[in-house]
DNA sequence: TGGATTTGTGAGAGCGTTATCACATGAGAG
DNA sequence: CTCTCATGTGATAACGCTCTCACAAATCCA
C-alpha cells in the first residue's frame, strides 16, 4: 500500500468522528444524510467536518454504493464542431444533475472505440453517451448494455443495439437542401463528404448514410439522374479530400452545386473553389451541414443545414440520467428532432448556361 | 447496499480465483502483475480471467492503491478552439499512459472553477491541468496543491501558485503581430478581445493582460501614441462585443488595423465589418492569434498568430504525469513556446490617406 | 542430514465509504 | 412496575482491489 501524500493530508470520516467525540457509523450517517441522527449530535459532526474541510472520498462511495456518478462520453473528435457543442451540452447537464464527464476520443477507430468503452467500464461509469463509429460493429456496446450499463446514442444509430437515440432527421434535412438547390435551377449537384469510401455501404456512419440517401431521393423525386461521380467521400484525409474536390471542380462539367454533410468538409470546399477561382455564389451554390459559427461571417455568408445539436446532446444527457435514477426503463426510443435550413447567401440560381459553355464563353472573351 | 445490477454480473478476482481453484491472492498477483507466481498457476488464472471475460474494477484498485489514473481538466469552453485543441491532445497523451481524463468547464466563472476542482479532488483525480479564470483567487489551486495534488497550468499563469506552466510568449507575439502592423504604415491599431473590462487590469486573464502588454510596449517602440479607445475588451458577451466595434469602426477616426486576441473575436469583429462595409486588406488589416482552420479559407485569408497548442498541451500533460510518476519533483518551471505569425491575406499597406480623407473624398467622388 | 535459501501460495489487513443490525436509553402505555 | 416503542448511537460487514506477511514445499550448500 504506496501511499500517495494526499492520505495523510485528506481528512476522513473517521477523522471527522473523532473530532466531533462520535462513532465512524454516526458521523457517517450526518455526512451521507442517511438514518437517525440528533440534532446537537448533527450539529457537533458539522461543524467538525467544517474545521477539518473534509470532503467525502466519492471513490469510496462509489466502491461502497455501486454508482460512481460518472457519465462516460464516446466520441470521434472534440475538435469537430458537432461534438466540441454536444460535449459541453453533456457537461453542463452532467454537472447540474451531480455527475461527472469523463471523455474519451475515438478518430472513428473502431479500435479505439473498443478500447475507450473497456477503460469507461472498468471505471465503472454508471452510463455511455457514445457516437458510435460503426453500425455494425458493436459487440463492445452490446457487452456494456448486457452487464447492465445503459446507453445512448447521439448523432448515429445503432438498430441492433436497441438503445435510446438522439439525432436529426437526417435523410430530411438533406432532402430538403438539395430540394432548395433544384428549385434555383441546379441539375448537377454533389454531395461531399469527410467519410470513408471503402467498404460497403451499410459501413458508413449512419448519419452520413442517410444524408446520401436523402440526396439521392431527393434528386429522383426531380427526375434527376444519380451519377456517381457527384458523390465525394473523402476519408479522414482532407488533403485526399481536396484532390478529389479539385479534379471534380476542374473537370469538363463541374457540378453546380454542392452539399457537405458537415463545416470540416465545407471548408476543404471552400480553399479548393478559391484555388480554382470559382466563386460562390455566382458560379457554384453550397449548402452545408452545421452552423459553426464562422458560416456566417465569411463572404458570402453561408447557407447551412443548422443541426439543434445543443437540445439533441441535453436531451441524451437528461434521458440518460433518468434511466439512471428511474429504475423504470421504458423500451429504446429513436429523438429525432428537424434541422432547420438557414438561408443566407451561399445559394443562387444556377448559371443559365452549362459550365462548359461558361467556360468557353469566358475563353472566346 | 443497493444493488445497482452490475455488480452480479461483473466478475472480480473472487470468481476468477474460484474459477482456477487458487485464492484470491494468486489470482490477485497475476491479474494485477506484482509478486510471484508460478507459470502453471499464472496460466490456469489467466484462462479464467479470459473465460470469464474479467475486467479489474478500477475504482477498487484506485481505493487501494490510493491513485485513480485520472487527470482532471478545468478549461473555461470547449467550444472555444485553443481549448478544443488543448484537449484533444491532453485525452491523448493521457489514454497513451494509461490515463483517462475527466473535463469540467467553467464558462471564465470563478465560482464553477471552484466547484469545479472540489468535485475532481472528491474523485480523487491523480493531478490537475487546468486554465484558470483569475490569477488572484486562486485558493482553491492553492488547496488542491497543499493537499498533495499536483497541477500544471496552461495558457495562464499564477504566479504565487508556483507550478509548472506552459503557453506561449504572450507579450512577444503580440508585440510581433503589432510590430507587422506598423511596418505597413498602420497608426491607428485596435486590439480587440473578449476580456471583461470590469476591474483592475490585473484581473484579467493573464494571456490577454500580456496580449495586451506587447500590444502597447510595440506601440511605445514605434512612438506611437497609446489611444485607451482602441483597447477593446468586450466581455462574453458577443453583441456587446459586436456593439462595441460598430461604433469604433463607424467613428471618424476608426482604426485601420486590428489585433484580435482570439478567433471567435475576430469572427465577431468579420462580422461587424461586412455590415459596415469595411473591407479587408484594403480599407482595414487584421491579424488574429489562433491558427483556426476557417481562417485559410475565408476571403481574403487571415493572416493569424499561430500558437502550438497541441505542442503545449500534450508537453504539459506529459509534465504532469512524469510529476505523477517520478517522486523527484523538480522545482515549477514555466515553459514559453513561440508563436508564429503566419502571414496570409489579410494585412496590407495602411490606407495612403486618413480613414476621414478617403471617405469625404468617397463621397466626393 | 540439517539448516539456510529460494519459490510459490494463502491469509488477512487495509482503503473510505454505505448501510444493516443490534443495542442502550428514556418515554409512554397498560 | 414492567412492556412496548420510538429515538439515537455504535459495531461491523460489505464493496473489490493491493500488498505485506507468514508459511509450506522444494532446492541448495556445507
Amino acid at each position: 500500500m504506496r501511499d500517495n501524500g494526499r492520505s495523510g493530508v485528506q481528512p476522513t470520516i473517521a477523522h471527522v468522528a473523532h473530532a466531533a467525540g462520535v462513532s465512524r457509523a454516526t458521523a457517517a450517517r450526518v455526512l451521507g444524510g442517511y438514518g437517525y441522527t440528533g440534532a446537537e449530535t448533527r450539529q457537533r459532526v458539522l461543524d467538525a467536518a467544517k474545521r477539518l474541510a473534509y470532503q467525502p472520498n466519492l471513490l469510496a462511495r462509489s466502491m461502497a454504493t455501486g454508482r460512481s456518478g460518472m457519465i462516460g462520453v464516446v466520441v470521434a473528435d472534440i475538435e469537430n464542431l458537432y461534438f466540441a457543442r454536444a460535449i459541453r451540452a453533456i457537461t453542463d447537464t452532467a454537472s447540474a444533475n451531480g455527475f461527472g464527464v469523463v471523455l474519451t476520443t475515438t478518430d472513428e477507430d473502431i479500435k479505439l472505440e473498443r478500447d475507450a468503452v473497456r477503460v469507461l467500464l472498468a471505471n465503472r461509469v454508471d452510463g455511455l453517451i457514445v457516437s458510435p463509429t460503426s453500425s455494425i460493429e458493436v459487440d463492445h456496446l452490446i457487452g456494456a448494455r448486457d452487464i447492465g450499463c445503459p446507453i445512448v446514442l447521439l448523432d448515429r444509430r445503432v438498430p441492433v443495439l436497441n438503445a435510446d437515440t438522439y439525432a436529426i432527421d437526417n435523410f430530411r434535412a438533406a432532402h430538403q437542401a438539395v430540394a432548395t438547390l433544384i428549385k434555383q435551377e441546379h441539375r448537377r449537384i454533389a454531395l461531399v463528404s469527410n467519410a470513408p469510401s471503402h467498404g460497403e455501404k451499410q459501413y458508413l456512419i449512419s448519419s452520413v448514410r442517410e444524408r446520401i440517401d436523402g440526396y439521392r431521393a431527393a434528386l429522383h423525386d426531380a427526375g434527376i439522374r444519380i451519377v456517381p461521380n457527384l458523390i465525394i467521400l473523402g476519408g479522414w484525409d482532407t488533403e485526399n479530400l481536396a484532390r478529389q474536390l479539385r479534379k471534380l471542380c476542374q473537370s469538363a462539367n463541374r457540378p453546380t452545386a454542392f452539399l457537405a454533410t458537415d463545416s470540416s468538409v465545407a471548408l476543404v470546399l471552400l480553399k479548393v473553389l478559391r484555388e480554382v477561382d470559382l466563386s460562390i455564389p455566382d458560379q457554384v451554390s453550397l449548402i452545408c451541414f452545421d452552423d459553426a459559427d464562422w458560416t456566417a461571417a465569411v463572404t458570402p455568408p453561408l447557407t447551412v443545414v443548422s443541426q439543434p445539436i445543443r437540445e439533441l446532446a441535453t436531451a441524451a444527457t437528461e434521458d440518460l440520467i433518468a434511466r439512471l435514477q428511474d429504475e423504470a426503463k421504458g423500451p429504446a426510443e429513436e429523438t429525432l428532432l428537424q434541422a432547420t435550413l438557414i438561408n443566407r447567401g451561399s445559394v443562387s440560381n444556377a448559371p443559365a448556361k452549362s459550365p462548359i459553355e461558361r467556360q468557353s464563353q469566358k475563353v472566346r472573351g
